[in-house]
DNA sequence: TTGTAGGCGTTATCAC
DNA sequence: GTGATAACGCCTACAA
């Protein structure tokens, strides 16, 4: 059966197209009795606007891209799950795309997000993004972006990110009140931007603490789970740490689960171990996990909302109604330490 | 700075708009030569197709919708995994939706997805929806639906499910062998299809040994963490099982805690615990918990596949190379058990 | 308050 | 092999 457009309406009920148009949409100046009799039949012949034609039309359509590494990474699927309860309660769509960590198809990803003339792209960089050229070359074509967590260096774009810095300092300053001294740091490749701030976290806490910085306590982990048993076989077999803190969700399971091994084979003592993760069941393993909360939903909901109001603004913008511009926003969410377990 | 179009294109190089258009799809009737010419200027000129336009023009969209009861749920956002993995593969992109189990926004959310014209309709049900003709209705229209996991009963619609029945025989099968004869069940409420088959494993095993069926080993949870708190706390109090079955991830989780916490009271031995979830941490809780697995990232991809593959043949059908009409199918796939603890 | 006309960007059809 | 034209379904000037 085919669809019944508005047109299809107005032969039926004979009147023009534009009124009909006009009478769905509640315009002002449409007679009440008009538009009582247009959306009677509308409702009887099961009408649905064509969101197509419309979006072809007004040029734009309600949808925001979502580009993440991992959609069924415990972090980012509460990011999204922020993202898209926003988006839905302001009436816009979201279209959600993973890179797996590949740059090729992040870009490839992009380009299509904006060959679909999404309004706006809210993204997280994959694991080989070094530069954002790819993405901020459709700037000028009107796509608005917003960057979450995996955010680039440049000043000059909005993003949302975690307090990497202060999450650490505390889980670095917590073990030294509990008596530790020597703690292993295992964290992201050396040359990515969220790294710096970590490692300047944890730096900071044992400078205040006057502790000195040991640079064989530090493990630079990528994505592989084998990375993160290397890393802590190592540093129990020849550093033997007081605690251990880990920067990464993916990463704090895979170290977990080798530094239970390490534990159970009596190779470390039972030490503090503290991690980035999102887990909600990081109080029931044992040893329980010390976590650093990122506050993912908020995240997502925080940059749907940054990205809307973006929008929006610019809609006034282009009714003539213009402001100053707005400066690029950088927006920082605090951490929260869940302490499941104390020596 | 405006888009470029096909027209823009055409008139810059003295050409018609069909001529470019032509040219950039490749049309095997176009000249080399005007072919390597367009796509240079295209290239030059960073000209991206607008899919707005050509869904309108081809009435499709190549986007899928997905709705799902929770994005966050471990098990849905590896199965949502399985689904963008699949759809990229083969050209289709996702719209991604979530109900929080409410039948309202549900109906809502397949309207809106309908009125995007999407060319076909992945959906779980959300715990609240007894009927599908808020989905079905739209049938006529040309929405392809597939339903997996919360699936109706209908005969006549294609789904994709795990088999519970199986899942459920063997973990209780386990149970048994492992000579344990009480065994407590905690289920979805009794109205639902799936919990049926939840049931009737748990029966059949029980029969195939010849224990008899206590209707007070078994319980009913909604999705409040308290049904499970308090489903657990009365079996312990009450019945002493010797072993646990749970069959949702939520559920699994929420009841795994009060068992915890009773166990750690003293109130319960240590019995086997068995669940059907997919957290990836199951093994390094204390006691594990032994996982009835359900292939969750197979389920999407298999659903997606199916759909995808419906809508390829509906095209060719609709070329007139019309073949028998596909029945519904029903896809089962296998959970398996993965024993973490053993008594 | 309603109708007419034109266009959003693309592609299919029919000419040349 | 290429061009002109109409149409996909909708909306907004502008006119009546």
């Amino acid at each position: 059966m085919a669809d019944v457009t508005i047109k299809d309406i107005a032969t039926a009920l004979g009147m023009a197209a534009s009124t009909v148009s006009r009478a769905l949409r509640g315009s002002y100046e449409i007679n009440e009795k008009t538009r009582a009799r247009v959306e009677e039949y509308a409702q009887k012949v099961n009408y649905r606007r064509n969101t197509v034609a419309q979006s072809l039309r007004e040029k734009r359509t309600r949808a925001l891209g979502v580009v993440v590494p991992e959609i069924s990474n415990n972090f980012f699927s509460e990011v999204i799950n922020g993202i898209e309860d926003e988006a839905f309660t302001r009436g816009y769509q979201v279209m959600i795309f993973q890179t797996h960590e590949s740059f090729e198809r992040e870009k490839q990803t992009v380009q299509q997000l904006y060959e679909r003339r999404v309004d706006g792209l809210l993204i997280s960089l994959s694991g080989q993004t070094t530069d954002i050229e790819h993405i901020s070359r459709y700037k000028k074509d009107d796509l608005s972006v917003i960057y979450f967590d995996r955010v680039p260096e440049d000043e000059n774009v909005d993003k949302v990110v975690v307090d990497s810095f202060e999450g650490v300092y505390q889980a670095a300053t917590w073990m030294i009140q509990n008596g530790k001294r020597k703690i292993a740091l295992l964290t992201s490749p050396p040359d990515i931007y969220i790294t710096k701030k970590r490692l300047a976290g944890y730096a900071k806490a044992l400078e205040d603490n006057g502790i000195d910085y040991d640079e064989k306590l530090i493990k630079y982990c990528g994505f592989e789970p084998w990375e993160a048993h290397d890393a802590i076989k190592d540093l129990v077999k020849n550093h033997q740490p007081e605690g251990f803190i880990t920067c990464a969700d993916r990463l704090t399971i895979d170290s977990y689960e080798e530094f239970k091994k390490q534990l159970t084979a009596g190779n470390t003592p039972l030490v503090p171990f503290f991690g980035f993760t999102n887990i909600n069941v990081a109080h029931l393993l044992d040893p329980p996990i010390n976590a650093i909360v990122q506050p993912a939903y908020e995240m997502g909901s925080r940059a749907a909302k940054l990205l809307i109001d973006k929008l929006e603004y610019n809609d006034r913008k282009h009714l003539g109604n213009r402001r100053t511009v707005p400066l690029p926003v950088e927006e920082k969410l605090k951490t929260h330490l869940v302490i499941n377990f104390t020596t």
